[in-house]
DNA sequence: ACTATTATGGCAATCGATTGCAATCGCAAG
DNA sequence: CTTGCGATTGCAATCGATTGCCATAATAGT
């Protein structure tokens, strides 16, 4: 081992190789006017010796952390985890699509006490752009901030005025999809399972009821606001079902995870899925496909939301305006209906 | 407003406060020798231009990141995702436990193609840590990374002779339970559902085979090496299931999410759960009390575990010496079984 | 009023890599 | 053997905040 004086920076690195820092910088970070004989040779010493380059100053100098901020936003309910389910899903996909593109993923969950929680995040220069998941209960902080910070993309749903730039599907026509899907099942009193506080739940309920409107079963349908968190509301979910004058034979739940829940409670009360009661979904999680019976629901890509939410992210980052990206939602009827 | 030259740096707010840049850092660093008097003006000052200061510089400066690198290594499965459902919920915990420590943490899925990896990682100083979960097939660069770079923990089976540090429960114990478990429900011919490549499942099994020998059992376990990843290997599972002739009376899956696959194979196959076929899962994810039937499941305090790493790594980072912690499993019966 | 002491604030070096510009090297043509 | 020109490399400023050390201002003590 030569390599008794341990090599901390690129100066001590050029000292050895007998060059100046700047020509060990060049060698290093690929391109760059330099032969390709020092280069090499540099390469070599830099393996030789374990050295790699100090990735802050690097940030510092270059003005860029190669970090996006995945932030989770939960306003509406402290119940809910990270570990939900649509989250967790989100993330992973998220954290495919930026390693791919060379950025790493910096998460945080976010409990919004004040009004200015993006605002801080957004100026602490930690990260390149931010992906807020879900707009919760936030969306004229979102509106606020998108205002001023331009690499800035949400997923969540899309309304007339919004200043965000914002990715998701169309929860109006999704919402629309499951209960005509209920209603073509021959489901005549249907309940909406969640609590249309987040825009997105509204949109679906407000779709639900624009596909009742049609088929003229204004008065047939329940709103249940059942929380989005898996299993806090599942006693409440069960005793609602168990009252068989108001029980509906059609339940359009606002999340997958809620739907697993009112599996869960049917199962219990020894109602049949979907002989006496029809079960839909909303999200078309992985998970659907495992539940007894295997869960209907309606569908949203999120591999390609991931996707396009680091595309235009990294578009804004470039400089690029965007605009909002509204997806088709998609029926996918499994067993449960 | 009277900001009209935009506030970029400390010393622009030095400059309009009158004062040296020293004093601005001091002033908005907290403590300091600083009258009380200058520091209220210039936070004042600082919040009226919207200032903050450049978190990458301060970083560069001070040697450290406020981040900690969570690393989930796919060694053996590349078809394992990071929304596996036991990733999830451990990075949901961790990332709470680290929020409450004051750490950001930064999310990296790893699929190691070679031998440093994790060498790299350690010397971006991009993070002041790092919390790998699962060894995957990766303990040797896990030993020479941990010999070498302090601020290490790793979630998973502890070994005698390891050099890094873990955290995990007692595989080997664990496994022993649940087969015991399934013995004692009256289980003859017990099926090992997983593939033994990583550490945690090896010792899992090897805890079964103990357990099977205390028994007078040794020749009752036949190991299908189902993969960890949902659903991946669900029609295998099934058609090993269909074999009426080899067909186990006791699964004990190496996971939940495993345990899952086999329940829904089951279900298609018409075998009543628990009784014809018993099943119970390793993990205790919440995940199993949505099951059909609730599933049995050897439980892994991970609330405890996700605390017990940040604890380790902060006291790893602070010079501190930490040794492993291996936590109890627990038996968990519900329905399955 | 004058010195001793302490509380504040300024100066300048530092963290480590990047990069525009200038200097130098090598090689070829004249 | 020069001169010319492009290909490499060196120099030094820069990114923005932190902090040890010194100077000065403020306060106390006699």
């Amino acid at each position: 081992m030569t390599d008794r004086p341990r090599i901390r920076n690129i100066a001590d690195l050029a000292k050895i190789a007998g060059v100046s820092p700047g020509t060990v910088s060049r060698a290093l970070s690929g391109a760059g006017l330099i032969s390709q004989k020092t280069r090499d040779r540099i390469q070599a010493l830099a393996r030789e010796h374990e050295f790699r380059p100090n990735v802050m100053a690097r940030n510092l100098r270059i003005q860029r952390t190669g970090a996006i901020g995945v932030l989770i936003p939960l306003g509406h309910e402290t119940g809910q985890h990270i570990s939900d389910p649509f989250f967790i899903t989100m993330l992973g996909l998220l954290a495919d699509a930026l390693t791919e593109r060379g950025y790493d993923l910096m998460l945080s969950r976010v409990i919004p006490t004040d009004d200015d929680w993006l605002d801080r995040y957004a100026d602490s220069g930690r990260v390149d752009g931010i992906i807020v998941i879900g707009q919760s209960d936030q969306s004229a902080v979102l509106d606020r901030a998108a205002a001023r910070y331009r690499p800035l993309v949400v997923w969540g749903g899309h309304s007339r005025g919004q200043v965000h730039c914002s990715v998701g599907s169309d929860n109006v026509i999704g919402g629309d999809i499951a209960t005509s899907h209920l209603i073509e099942r021959g489901c005549k009193r249907i309940t909406f399972l969640g609590d249309p506080t987040p825009l997105e739940i509204a949109q679906r309920l407000e779709g639900c009821r624009q596909a009742l409107a049609r088929a003229g079963l204004d008065d047939a349908l329940t709103v249940f606001p059942a929380h989005l968190a898996a299993g806090i509301d599942e006693s409440d979910i069960t005793a609602y079902l168990a009252n068989a004058e108001t029980r509906p034979d059609g339940i359009f739940a606002a999340s997958d995870v809620i739907a697993m829940s009112a599996l869960r409670a049917l199962s219990e009360l020894g109602l049949a899925v979907p002989g006496e009661v029809k079960v839909i979904g909303y999200d078309g999680l992985a998970l659907g496909e495992h539940t007894v019976p295997r869960l209907s629901t309606v569908k949203q890509d999120l591999t390609t939301g991931a996707r396009n939410l680091v595309d235009l992210l990294l578009r804004r980052i470039a400089g690029e305006d965007t605009s909002s990206v509204v997806m088709m939602p998609e029926l996918v009827a499994r067993l449960s209906s």
